[in-house]
DNA sequence: TATTATCAAACAAACGTTTGATTGAATAAC
DNA sequence: GTTATTCAATCAAACGTTTGTTTGATAATA
């Protein structure tokens, strides 16, 4: 699979403006910004992307794209559902806490995306969380998680999860492993009450 | 305590603004959008901020201060560092997911703020971590609490409880007394593994 | 009268985008 | 093998808007 000059170009373009938007802001970085960052006239992004909105939804669509693939490996995987359980907790604190920039901007700039493309995108967002209960229902016939609210389960689960973008440092003194241990594992003994890390 | 005409502009001005910018973001919110919202002229704003970001930046200052104040009044009281924890678990959950638009703010909007502001807000936001984190020690004093890494609770609480605005409503089947102690219970008997809510 | 509150109008800067021209490297014609 | 044609890639310059902000004047209030 041999990659076009084009489409290197296209990619060189992508990883600069995901990484500028996911750190500075979608509406705080100008194409002006994102064509100095690649020495390359801003004239030149448009033989590339129609518009600046465009360039967004690609790398938001592509991040979308992505998540929901490995998901549905995993939910596809001839495995016990507790096993299903551990390996997307895993996959997913690991994909996110390690910095995917394009779930950054899943996370914080669905709003500066116009109509049609945010119902897009917002529908996709619905089927990877649909997927994601599938799991959870498949437990529930296990009679093993009754008295769980799937859907607080479910959005507890992904808070924690993107919220480690803020603070968490993969170099720190927890390691992405252990990470995705704390997220995942079972409650021990009681007196752990806090937010059930 | 009463309010003199110009407290209540400002005030006015302030409810406006924070809602604008909470929900369609800091850089999408004119001062003419919310100079319209108010049916006042744009200049008139300037009476009584003297730039967009100062008031980006007084709202956002109050809601800090304000979420600092409620911790540290859970931190003072003669109570057990248990129910200090279920205290403060209890009013964060339920001042978060009750929409705060201020805490939106400190959410979304912190790299919207140019540099000496940004770190008095930041510093101030380190502070609070700080104050949940004494809550903690106590407890970890007590024996009971060693086996957790505290800075990976604290936060993995902070994101359950944050994400709560991209999902939650209030008006659902699930109620703020509810959700909270969803949040904070004690984890139960083995199989409840998922994210821990 | 002095101070506060409001406004219409304009400002310079920054924005996303378009235009029109110029290059480079292929492909086709001779 | 040279020349002509084509088309993708790039650029400088400018476009029309929108932005945050200022000015200078007017109305209201005290």
């Amino acid at each position: 699979m041999l990659k076009t000059k084009n489409q290197k170009r296209i990619e060189e373009v992508e990883n600069v403006a995901c990484h500028l938007f996911a750190n500075n802001g979608y509406h705080s970085t100008s194409m002006r910004t994102i064509a100095r960052e690649l020495n390359m006239n801003q004239a030149t992004l448009y033989h590339y992307f129609s518009s600046k909105e465009d360039l967004l939804f690609k790398l938001m669509d592509d991040a979308i794209e992505n998540s929901t693939n490995t998901l549905k490996r995993i939910c596809a995987a001839d495995i016990l559902w507790e096993d299903k359980l551990k390996a997307v907790l895993n996959s997913y604190t690991r994909y996110f806490a390690g910095y995917k920039e394009g779930e950054i901007l899943l996370l914080n700039e669905m709003n500066s995306l116009s109509e049609p493309k945010r119902e897009i995108l917002i529908k996709k967002q619905r089927h990877f969380v649909e997927l994601f209960k599938t799991i959870l229902n498949d437990a529930s016939a296990d009679h093993k998680l009754e008295q769980i609210h799937t859907t607080v389960a479910i959005f507890a689960f992904f808070g924690m999860v993107h919220y480690t973008v803020k603070w968490y440092n993969k170099d720190g003194e927890v390691n992405l492993e252990e990470l995705a241990a704390m997220f995942s594992k079972n409650p021990g003994p009681e007196g752990q009450a806090l937010g059930c890390p």
